[in-house]
DNA sequence: TCCGCAATATGAGATATCTCATATTATTGT
DNA sequence: ACAATAATATGAGATATCTCATATTGCGGA
């Protein structure tokens, strides 16, 4: 992890600014932290200093289950927060976040700003907002993981990230997001091949039949 | 659905004040709704005219999938604001809310209230508090469908229900909430009895092994 | 009181998904 | 450049869960 100082980090502060987050003037207190790629920003089950805002980069949050399982609850994007739960919640289980890229975030220090966080009626409503989002988007996937196979959600997946007709995610990764086995999830792409929805190349896959897999995915939604 | 008037409506402003979680004088604005067991208080996929917060009673979140399956997303208590969605959110499909006994509850209306709400920071700090809350929870039930079997999940969800040592939950809404079929949750229970850790009286359950079952909920936890 | 619907129950067969074992490739650190 | 580790791949067998068919039981409304 790399504190920028000086120059560089008044260059991001004014870059992106996240001014218009806060009724106080935030900038005197943000930290600007870079992370490597795979580096662990929060560690699983202890307590964050920061408020963390993402301003480059890509991150995810991973929780481990006493049977070893682990799971990726979800991905962090650019102009996300995370580490809010530690802000509003005395007792919270931190979950683990880390750095899917070299990844740039505000730090926002608990010691220094917490209170003043606290009583800022515009950044507790942007706060608010973000998440109600997240509450329904995680409530949208449960619902789904129970009402349909993985086939459905596994289409919606290869949409989502597919970069223009490639699809190049990490197997590895997908199971823990899609909560699957490594096997079971290679069965479901072979289908998807056998189908010619997709075609594989290398350890990529060509999207064929686009609107095969929409039909799959349209399925899970309504909301 | 019975709106309150005059003295009885009076009486459940005092009774019950929630002017804590505000800054500005709310009574003025709060309605005071009555709801009959299995009335519905908000349609699915309309836009409600309200913020709610349960005073008495409880309710369901329902939604219904393409599929035709109906997912119970989550329980509605005492002191839980729903309508918070549509609050922050311009654009939002809205779930079903349902009482599942006769249900109290403050309505707040946003045609004369939202733009205070939204400016006001205690009212904010408290919603995002709970937000948070909920997000996590949602979080939690999901990583947790995908990680372990109904045994140990309707364990949980058992103690976390029963009234002293007696089950009694319909099983058709466990189904729905637990996100199982009706045939499969009936195995798991017929094995719970087969194994003594459940007896079944009438169509009821008494639990006979709570350290059994405490066993397998235990298993899901660390959050 | 009786009818009809909702909830409960149970069997049989299908399928979605998991576990484990074992190979074969990438990728990474030194 | 090589060894170690991570990721990909595939088979075989188990199990968690689903669908559908069919009965039985409880309960609220006419």
């Amino acid at each position: 992890m790399e504190i920028y100082k000086n120059e560089k980090r008044q260059r991001y502060l004014e870059e992106y600014s996240i001014g218009y987050l806060f009724t106080f003037r935030i900038d005197e207190f943000l930290e600007v932290h870079e992370y490597k790629r795979d580096e662990w920003i929060i560690q699983e089950g202890t307590r964050p200093d920061f408020l963390f805002y993402v301003i480059e980069g890509k991150a995810k949050i991973y929780v481990t289950h006493q049977n070893g399982k682990v799971s990726l609850i979800n991905f962090i994007n650019e102009e996300d927060f995370f580490g809010e739960m530690e802000l509003l919640n005395p007792i919270y289980y931190t979950k683990g976040v880390q750095a899917s890229t070299k990844t740039v975030c505000f730090a926002i220090p608990f010691h220094r700003c917490r209170a003043k966080m606290l009583e800022d009626a515009t950044f507790l409503r942007e706060l608010a907002k973000f998440l109600s989002v997240k509450s329904t988007q995680m409530a949208a996937k449960y619902t789904q993981s129970l009402s349909f196979p993985l086939e459905n959600r596994l289409a919606d997946f290869i949409l989502q990230t597919a970069d223009g007709e490639v699809y190049k995610e990490k197997h590895v990764t997908v199971c823990d997001f899609l909560g699957v086995s490594y096997r079971h999830l290679l069965y479901v792409f072979a289908q998807f091949c056998d189908k010619g929805y997709l075609q594989k190349e290398g350890r990529r896959y060509r999207i064929l039949q686009p609107n095969e897999l929409n039909g799959l995915a349209r399925v899970l939604m309504n909301e």
